[in-house]
DNA sequence: AAGCGTCAAGCATCC
DNA sequence: GGATGCTTGACGCTT
Protein backbone atom coordinates (compact mmCIF):
# COMPACT_ATOMS: atom_id res chain seq x y z
CA UNK A 1 0.00 0.00 0.00
CA UNK A 2 1.15 3.65 -1.26
CA UNK A 3 1.32 6.01 1.70
CA UNK A 4 -1.11 9.05 1.53
CA UNK A 5 0.93 12.41 1.66
CA UNK A 6 -1.59 14.89 3.72
CA UNK A 7 -1.21 18.51 3.33
CA UNK A 8 -2.60 20.89 5.56
CA UNK A 9 -4.42 24.06 4.32
CA UNK A 10 -6.33 26.96 5.81
CA UNK A 11 -9.05 29.58 4.44
CA UNK A 12 -8.22 33.47 3.88
CA UNK A 13 -6.87 35.06 6.71
CA UNK A 14 -4.59 34.71 9.39
CA UNK A 15 -5.28 35.59 13.15
CA UNK A 16 -1.30 36.11 13.63
CA UNK A 17 -0.33 38.26 10.87
CA UNK A 18 -1.99 41.42 12.00
CA UNK A 19 -3.84 44.17 9.96
CA UNK A 20 -3.46 41.32 6.92
CA UNK A 21 -7.54 41.23 6.15
CA UNK A 22 -7.97 40.30 2.31
CA UNK A 23 -11.89 40.91 2.14
CA UNK A 24 -11.43 44.84 3.03
CA UNK A 25 -14.48 46.10 1.93
CA UNK A 26 -16.87 48.90 0.80
CA UNK A 27 -20.55 48.57 0.96
CA UNK A 28 -23.07 49.31 -1.59
CA UNK A 29 -24.71 51.62 0.73
CA UNK A 30 -21.04 53.50 1.69
CA UNK A 31 -19.97 53.68 -2.17
CA UNK A 32 -23.84 55.41 -3.07
CA UNK A 33 -22.59 58.19 -0.12
CA UNK A 34 -19.43 59.32 -1.98
CA UNK A 35 -20.71 62.84 -4.05
CA UNK A 36 -17.88 62.40 -6.53
CA UNK A 37 -18.46 58.56 -8.71
CA UNK A 38 -14.89 58.77 -9.76
CA UNK A 39 -13.54 59.26 -5.69
CA UNK A 40 -15.63 56.65 -4.78
CA UNK A 41 -14.62 54.09 -7.37
CA UNK A 42 -10.66 54.94 -6.61
CA UNK A 43 -11.61 54.22 -3.18
CA UNK A 44 -12.98 50.64 -4.21
CA UNK A 45 -9.33 50.24 -6.13
CA UNK A 46 -7.45 51.54 -3.38
CA UNK A 47 -9.24 48.81 -1.12
CA UNK A 48 -8.76 45.93 -3.95
CA UNK A 49 -5.16 46.77 -3.97
CA UNK A 50 -4.66 46.81 0.20
CA UNK A 51 -6.37 43.22 -0.29
CA UNK A 52 -4.24 41.57 -3.07
CA UNK A 53 -0.98 43.05 -1.01
CA UNK A 54 -2.79 41.52 2.12
CA UNK A 55 -2.70 37.84 0.22
CA UNK A 56 0.76 38.22 -0.63
CA UNK A 57 1.74 39.11 2.78
CA UNK A 58 -0.66 35.63 3.74
CA UNK A 59 1.35 34.07 1.13
CA UNK A 60 4.63 34.55 2.26
CA UNK A 61 3.35 33.93 5.71
CA UNK A 62 2.21 30.40 4.77
CA UNK A 63 5.89 29.80 2.67
CA UNK A 64 7.60 30.66 6.01
CA UNK A 65 5.25 27.64 7.61
CA UNK A 66 5.45 25.37 4.66
CA UNK A 67 1.87 25.88 4.04
CA UNK A 68 1.53 24.57 0.52
CA UNK A 69 -2.65 24.98 0.12
CA UNK A 70 -4.90 28.52 0.51
CA UNK A 71 -8.24 29.60 0.49
CA UNK A 72 -7.99 32.63 -1.03
CA UNK A 73 -11.13 34.92 0.20
CA UNK A 74 -14.00 35.68 -2.69
CA UNK A 75 -14.14 39.30 -1.34
CA UNK A 76 -10.72 41.11 -2.65
CA UNK A 77 -12.24 43.33 -5.07
CA UNK A 78 -15.75 44.73 -3.22
CA UNK A 79 -18.60 45.32 -5.78
CA UNK A 80 -16.91 43.51 -8.47
CA UNK A 81 -20.18 42.01 -9.30
CA UNK A 82 -22.30 44.92 -8.30
CA UNK A 83 -24.75 46.17 -10.70
CA UNK A 84 -24.32 49.61 -10.23
CA UNK A 85 -20.31 49.08 -11.23
CA UNK A 86 -21.23 47.79 -14.63
CA UNK A 87 -18.81 48.34 -16.90
CA UNK A 88 -16.40 48.93 -14.16
CA UNK A 89 -12.75 47.77 -15.21
CA UNK A 90 -11.50 46.40 -12.11
CA UNK A 91 -8.77 44.43 -13.23
CA UNK A 92 -6.24 46.89 -15.19
CA UNK A 93 -5.82 48.79 -11.57
CA UNK A 94 -4.63 45.45 -10.21
CA UNK A 95 -3.30 43.46 -13.06
CA UNK A 96 0.32 43.82 -11.79
CA UNK A 97 -0.77 42.98 -8.16
CA UNK A 98 -2.42 39.59 -9.14
CA UNK A 99 0.11 38.78 -11.22
CA UNK A 100 3.06 39.49 -8.48
CA UNK A 101 0.55 36.93 -6.44
CA UNK A 102 -0.14 34.12 -8.85
CA UNK A 103 4.15 34.01 -9.38
CA UNK A 104 4.24 33.49 -5.92
CA UNK A 105 1.81 31.38 -5.59
CA UNK A 106 3.93 29.39 -8.63
CA UNK A 107 7.42 29.47 -7.33
CA UNK A 108 6.64 28.28 -3.81
CA UNK A 109 3.76 25.49 -5.30
CA UNK A 110 1.02 27.04 -3.49
CA UNK A 111 -2.35 25.59 -4.41
CA UNK A 112 -4.66 28.23 -4.18
CA UNK A 113 -8.54 27.76 -4.80
CA UNK A 114 -12.26 30.09 -3.73
CA UNK A 115 -15.30 28.85 -1.90
CA UNK A 116 -17.91 31.75 -3.76
CA UNK A 117 -20.26 32.39 -0.93
CA UNK A 118 -23.71 30.97 -0.84
CA UNK A 119 -25.35 32.87 -2.73
CA UNK A 120 -23.64 31.44 -6.01
CA UNK A 121 -26.96 29.33 -6.73
CA UNK A 122 -26.38 26.86 -10.00
CA UNK A 123 -29.74 25.37 -9.59
CA UNK A 124 -31.68 27.98 -9.14
CA UNK A 125 -35.12 28.55 -10.62
CA UNK A 126 -34.79 32.22 -10.87
CA UNK A 127 -32.99 33.06 -14.28
CA UNK A 128 -31.91 36.52 -12.67
CA UNK A 129 -29.91 34.47 -9.85
CA UNK A 130 -28.46 32.17 -12.62
CA UNK A 131 -27.21 35.39 -14.06
CA UNK A 132 -25.71 36.83 -10.94
CA UNK A 133 -24.20 33.24 -10.42
CA UNK A 134 -22.48 33.21 -13.24
CA UNK A 135 -21.47 36.56 -13.31
CA UNK A 136 -19.74 35.92 -9.67
CA UNK A 137 -18.38 32.93 -11.03
CA UNK A 138 -16.89 34.73 -13.96
CA UNK A 139 -15.18 37.53 -11.67
CA UNK A 140 -13.64 34.21 -10.03
CA UNK A 141 -12.22 33.38 -13.55
CA UNK A 142 -10.88 36.85 -14.37
CA UNK A 143 -8.91 36.69 -10.85
CA UNK A 144 -7.51 33.25 -11.67
CA UNK A 145 -6.39 33.69 -15.37
CA UNK A 146 -5.12 36.94 -14.49
CA UNK A 147 -2.78 35.21 -11.43
CA UNK A 148 -1.81 33.15 -14.80
CA UNK A 149 -2.99 30.00 -12.44
CA UNK A 150 -4.93 27.44 -14.61
CA UNK A 151 -8.77 28.20 -13.87
CA UNK A 152 -9.10 24.39 -13.45
CA UNK A 153 -11.25 22.93 -10.26
CA UNK A 154 -10.50 26.27 -8.19
CA UNK A 155 -13.88 26.75 -6.69
CA UNK A 156 -15.64 24.95 -4.44
CA UNK A 157 -19.82 25.19 -4.50
CA UNK A 158 -22.51 23.99 -2.85
CA UNK A 159 -24.91 22.34 -4.74
CA UNK A 160 -28.00 25.07 -3.93
CA UNK A 161 -31.13 25.27 -2.57
CA UNK A 162 -33.71 22.74 -1.94
CA UNK A 163 -36.78 24.23 -2.90
CA UNK A 164 -39.52 22.47 -1.24
CA UNK A 165 -38.39 19.07 -3.37
CA UNK A 166 -34.81 18.39 -2.99
CA UNK A 167 -34.96 15.62 -5.73
CA UNK A 168 -36.65 17.83 -8.60
CA UNK A 169 -33.97 20.37 -7.24
CA UNK A 170 -31.10 18.52 -7.72
CA UNK A 171 -32.13 17.56 -11.07
CA UNK A 172 -32.30 21.11 -11.80
CA UNK A 173 -28.66 21.38 -11.06
CA UNK A 174 -27.82 19.14 -14.16
CA UNK A 175 -30.51 20.66 -16.32
CA UNK A 176 -28.60 24.10 -15.53
CA UNK A 177 -25.36 23.42 -15.83
CA UNK A 178 -25.82 22.99 -19.16
CA UNK A 179 -26.36 27.14 -19.42
CA UNK A 180 -22.96 27.34 -17.32
CA UNK A 181 -19.80 28.41 -20.09
CA UNK A 182 -17.55 25.25 -20.45
CA UNK A 183 -14.64 27.49 -18.73
CA UNK A 184 -16.42 28.21 -16.06
CA UNK A 185 -17.89 24.89 -15.41
CA UNK A 186 -14.23 23.36 -15.46
CA UNK A 187 -13.44 25.92 -12.53
CA UNK A 188 -15.92 24.13 -10.18
CA UNK A 189 -15.79 21.37 -7.45
CA UNK A 190 -18.80 20.54 -5.39
CA UNK A 191 -18.71 20.03 -1.92
CA UNK A 192 -22.03 17.96 0.25
CA UNK A 193 -23.75 20.34 2.41
CA UNK A 194 -25.03 20.50 6.23
CA UNK A 195 -28.62 20.87 5.63
CA UNK A 196 -30.00 19.35 2.78
CA UNK A 197 -27.12 17.83 0.29
CA UNK A 198 -25.59 14.99 1.61
CA UNK A 199 -22.06 13.17 0.15
CA UNK A 200 -24.46 10.52 -2.10
CA UNK A 201 -26.28 13.22 -3.45
CA UNK A 202 -22.79 15.08 -4.56
CA UNK A 203 -21.78 11.93 -5.65
CA UNK A 204 -24.28 11.75 -8.00
CA UNK A 205 -23.95 14.78 -9.62
CA UNK A 206 -20.21 14.56 -9.60
CA UNK A 207 -20.62 11.41 -11.70
CA UNK A 208 -22.71 12.39 -14.01
CA UNK A 209 -20.92 16.14 -14.64
CA UNK A 210 -17.43 14.69 -14.28
CA UNK A 211 -17.08 16.76 -11.11
CA UNK A 212 -14.42 16.55 -8.64
CA UNK A 213 -16.41 15.86 -5.11
CA UNK A 214 -14.69 17.69 -2.30
CA UNK A 215 -15.84 15.90 0.82
CA UNK A 216 -16.39 17.99 3.99
CA UNK A 217 -16.87 15.33 6.99
CA UNK A 218 -18.38 18.12 9.55
CA UNK A 219 -21.24 18.20 7.22
CA UNK A 220 -21.71 14.73 6.75
CA UNK A 221 -21.83 14.49 10.12
CA UNK A 222 -24.67 16.57 10.32
CA UNK A 223 -25.97 15.33 7.09
CA UNK A 224 -26.25 12.06 6.31
CA UNK A 225 -28.56 8.93 4.68
CA UNK A 226 -26.17 6.98 6.39
CA UNK A 227 -23.41 7.81 8.88
CA UNK A 228 -20.77 5.42 6.70
CA UNK A 229 -18.73 7.40 4.44
CA UNK A 230 -15.91 4.99 3.89
CA UNK A 231 -17.86 2.66 1.78
CA UNK A 232 -18.25 5.44 -0.68
CA UNK A 233 -14.13 7.16 -0.75
CA UNK A 234 -13.56 5.23 -3.65
CA UNK A 235 -16.39 7.29 -5.52
CA UNK A 236 -15.03 10.64 -3.80
CA UNK A 237 -11.08 9.59 -4.83
CA UNK A 238 -12.56 8.69 -8.28
CA UNK A 239 -13.98 11.95 -9.11
CA UNK A 240 -10.89 13.38 -9.23
CA UNK A 241 -9.02 10.96 -11.80
CA UNK A 242 -9.13 13.63 -14.61
CA UNK A 243 -8.10 15.96 -12.42
CA UNK A 244 -4.59 18.20 -12.45
CA UNK A 245 -5.03 18.67 -8.71
CA UNK A 246 -5.13 15.97 -5.81
CA UNK A 247 -7.84 15.08 -3.54
CA UNK A 248 -9.08 18.14 -1.34
CA UNK A 249 -11.46 17.76 1.41
CA UNK A 250 -12.82 20.03 4.39
CA UNK A 251 -11.71 19.43 8.06
CA UNK A 252 -13.48 21.05 11.06
CA UNK A 253 -14.87 20.17 14.12
CA UNK A 254 -18.16 20.95 15.97
CA UNK A 255 -18.43 24.10 18.25
CA UNK A 256 -20.78 21.64 20.27
CA UNK A 257 -23.15 19.74 20.76
CA UNK A 258 -26.22 22.63 20.49
CA UNK A 259 -24.24 23.99 17.62
CA UNK A 260 -23.06 21.30 16.07
CA UNK A 261 -23.17 23.08 12.51
CA UNK A 262 -21.25 26.15 13.57
CA UNK A 263 -17.50 25.70 13.70
CA UNK A 264 -15.49 25.27 16.58
CA UNK A 265 -12.24 27.16 17.04
CA UNK A 266 -9.99 24.68 16.71
CA UNK A 267 -9.37 20.87 15.23
CA UNK A 268 -9.87 17.84 17.32
CA UNK A 269 -6.67 15.62 16.53
CA UNK A 270 -8.62 12.88 17.34
CA UNK A 271 -11.34 13.16 15.16
CA UNK A 272 -8.78 14.15 12.33
CA UNK A 273 -6.38 11.20 12.65
CA UNK A 274 -9.10 8.79 12.55
CA UNK A 275 -10.12 9.98 9.30
CA UNK A 276 -6.95 9.91 7.87
CA UNK A 277 -5.84 6.41 9.56
CA UNK A 278 -8.94 5.58 7.20
CA UNK A 279 -8.39 6.82 4.30
CA UNK A 280 -4.54 6.33 4.26
CA UNK A 281 -3.10 4.52 1.38
CA UNK A 282 -6.07 5.46 -1.06
CA UNK A 283 -4.45 8.12 -3.48
CA UNK A 284 -1.23 9.36 -3.39
CA UNK A 285 -2.20 12.88 -1.69
CA UNK A 286 -5.14 14.46 0.16
CA UNK A 287 -5.20 17.94 0.58
CA UNK A 288 -7.06 18.78 4.07
CA UNK A 289 -8.60 22.44 4.46
CA UNK A 290 -8.75 23.10 8.16
CA UNK A 291 -11.81 24.99 8.29
CA UNK A 292 -12.40 27.02 12.23
CA UNK A 293 -12.52 29.71 13.60
CA UNK A 294 -8.81 30.28 14.68
CA UNK A 295 -7.69 30.11 10.70
CA UNK A 296 -4.31 29.52 10.70
CA UNK A 297 -3.95 29.11 14.68
CA UNK A 298 -5.98 26.15 14.34
CA UNK A 299 -3.55 24.14 12.24
CA UNK A 300 -0.50 25.61 13.78
CA UNK A 301 -2.22 23.88 17.07
CA UNK A 302 -3.20 20.59 14.88
CA UNK A 303 -0.07 20.20 13.81
CA UNK A 304 1.64 20.64 17.33
CA UNK A 305 -0.77 17.54 18.32
CA UNK A 306 0.43 15.71 15.28
CA UNK A 307 3.56 16.01 16.04
CA UNK A 308 3.07 14.93 19.75
CA UNK A 309 1.33 11.31 18.11
CA UNK A 310 4.56 8.85 17.72
CA UNK A 311 2.11 7.32 14.45
CA UNK A 312 2.94 10.62 12.51
CA UNK A 313 6.02 11.46 10.60
CA UNK A 314 6.10 15.17 9.77
CA UNK A 315 7.65 16.28 6.11
CA UNK A 316 7.68 19.52 7.08
CA UNK A 317 5.67 22.20 9.62
CA UNK A 318 2.47 21.18 7.50
CA UNK A 319 2.77 17.69 5.69
CA UNK A 320 2.91 14.67 7.40
CA UNK A 321 2.56 10.99 6.18
CA UNK A 322 1.25 8.49 9.03
CA UNK A 323 4.06 5.94 9.56
CA UNK A 324 3.41 1.97 7.87
C1' DA B 1 -9.63 50.29 22.62
C1' DA B 2 -13.92 47.94 23.07
C1' DG B 3 -18.73 47.21 22.09
C1' DC B 4 -22.76 47.34 19.42
C1' DG B 5 -25.62 48.16 15.38
C1' DT B 6 -25.27 47.92 10.32
C1' DC B 7 -24.28 45.91 5.81
C1' DA B 8 -24.50 42.31 1.95
C1' DA B 9 -26.16 38.12 -0.67
C1' DG B 10 -30.19 34.05 -1.43
C1' DC B 11 -32.71 30.61 0.79
C1' DA B 12 -35.74 28.91 4.55
C1' DT B 13 -39.36 29.73 7.51
C1' DC B 14 -43.18 31.86 9.38
C1' DC B 15 -47.17 34.64 9.15
C1' DG C 1 -45.89 37.97 -0.69
C1' DG C 2 -43.57 40.37 3.00
C1' DA C 3 -40.69 40.20 7.22
C1' DT C 4 -37.11 37.87 9.77
C1' DG C 5 -33.25 34.67 10.61
C1' DC C 6 -29.22 32.43 9.08
C1' DT C 7 -23.98 33.43 8.44
C1' DT C 8 -19.63 36.02 8.44
C1' DG C 9 -16.14 39.64 8.47
C1' DA C 10 -15.78 44.30 8.23
C1' DC C 11 -17.30 49.14 8.82
C1' DG C 12 -18.43 52.97 11.59
C1' DC C 13 -20.49 55.19 15.26
C1' DT C 14 -20.64 55.56 20.25
C1' DT C 15 -18.64 55.19 24.58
Amino acid sequence: MTKTLFRLGYVAMSVNLKNSSPSQTITYKRFSQFADEEAAIQKLETVAKSNIQNCLRLLKHNKANDIHFFRLSSRLIPLATHDALKGWDYISPIKEDLEELGEFAAKHEIRMDFHPDHFVVLNTTKKEVMKTSVKTLDYHHKLLTHMKLKPIHRCVLHLGGKYENKESSLERFISNWALVPARIQEMIMLENDDKTYTLHDILYVCEKLNIPAVFDLHHHMANHEREDWISEWGRVIQTWSASPLPVKMHISSPKSDKQFRAHANMIDPEMFLTFVKKVNGSTPQIDCMIEAKQKDQALFQLVDDLKANSEVEMVDEASFYLKS
